[in-house]
DNA sequence: CTGAAATTTTGCCGGACATGCAAGTTCGGT
DNA sequence: ACCGAACTTGCATGTCCGGCAAAATTTCAG
């Protein structure tokens, strides 16, 4: 299966250890209330190790969604080459959103996350080289080319607009659908031009 | 008219002088070898004075896009009230990316950005506040709830897309096209549902 | 015009951040 | 068991960012 050395499976506790306490830190105390020698300190390590690992506290906290960013991207490649791009892309984002075991952590780590300007700037960040690459998956597939036209880009920016506008309606909770129906919705009104209300 | 006492219009041109010559050694220097000393010495203040401005240099250098995105919201909300949406938004997004007499520096300043992650990053950041407003406005107009529906936030980003999509395209100048034609076939494309190539 | 009030600029300071370097420690293969 | 590679750690340096209070500037009332 996968080669999983002592090292590589330590990295990654690490670095998995590492984010989850800078979540969980930012969650309690808020951001600006966290320290990297807090962070580091409840990972276990020491604060010059978690700069090995991540830049500053933002990249920790929002690792889960540029992890999940680059997930996304890998199930578009493994998608079968027929089917229909617009498909493809609802199929990998509802992937990507399924419900896991720390959903409740996730909620409220996506609200700590909306209401700071700095890690919002960094998980859009992470959100658009997620699209920049998905508009060249959509590119290769459909025989546009992505230095030139705007298809490809134009598509990868409606799914990431699609998959954030859906998340965060739901994360607000003032809506009773739940997520899949929402990001079926909203895929739904795109394709079909955003006609009216 | 307008209340321009003199605090007023110092503040602005000192906040101007800070955004500028951010931007000019940004783009002379690359940004890493830009400091707040030399923005600040460019801008004939003290290195304090400019953290009454802006909290970072990043803030200082992307702060052009940052009031544009405020212009697009006023003129948004400066519409006649029966216009179509979709018409409404392209001629924003037009009007907001109109050839300036500053046409070469803001080229050479989004190359700047654009390679830049932690720019980006707080460019994304003010994009994403536009479409919120945006969205509230579109809400406004279109009876629809920004707190339950879809549809005010997918359009607002929609638009986003476009707008960014179109820019970058542009600046990378491998296409012939010029902006505003840019424009126009971003919307015409959303507002078709992105068919097919 | 003059003096007081409000606002802005500035220097100083401290905590936090980021990163290069070198020494110490752990792991992998022979 | 051993050596080389990879990871961790402490140290040191430079920058950033914001609070604070003093000095300078602008406003406004008398």
């Amino acid at each position: 299966m996968t080669e999983t050395s002592l090292r590589e499976r330590k990295k990654v506790a690490t670095r998995q250890a590492l984010s989850r306490a800078a979540a969980l830190l930012a969650v309690e105390r808020g951001v600006e209330g966290v320290t990297i020698e807090a962070i580091a300190d409840a990972a276990g390590v020491s604060p010059r190790t978690f700069h090995n690992y991540f830049p500053g506290k933002e990249e920790a906290i929002v690792a889960p969604f540029t992890d999940g960013a680059q997930a996304v991207i890998d199930a578009l490649r493994a998608r079968p080459a027929g089917e229909p791009i617009w498909d493809a892309l609802r199929e990998v984002v509802r992937e990507a959103l399924l419900p896991t075991d720390t959903r409740d952590e996730t909620i409220a780590l996506l609200r700590v996350v909306k209401q700071n300007p700095a890690l919002v700037g960094k998980q859009l960040c992470g959100l658009g080289e997620m699209q920049r690459q998905i508009a060249e998956v959509v590119a290769a597939r459909t025989g546009t080319h992505a230095g030139r036209d705007l298809y490809p880009h134009l598509l990868a920016g409606a799914a990431g607009v699609a998959m954030r506008t859906a998340l965060d309606l739901w994360v607000d909770g003032r809506t009773g659908a739940d997520l899949p129906e929402l990001i079926d919705s909203a895929f739904a009104q795109l394709r079909a031009g955003l006609p009216g209300p």
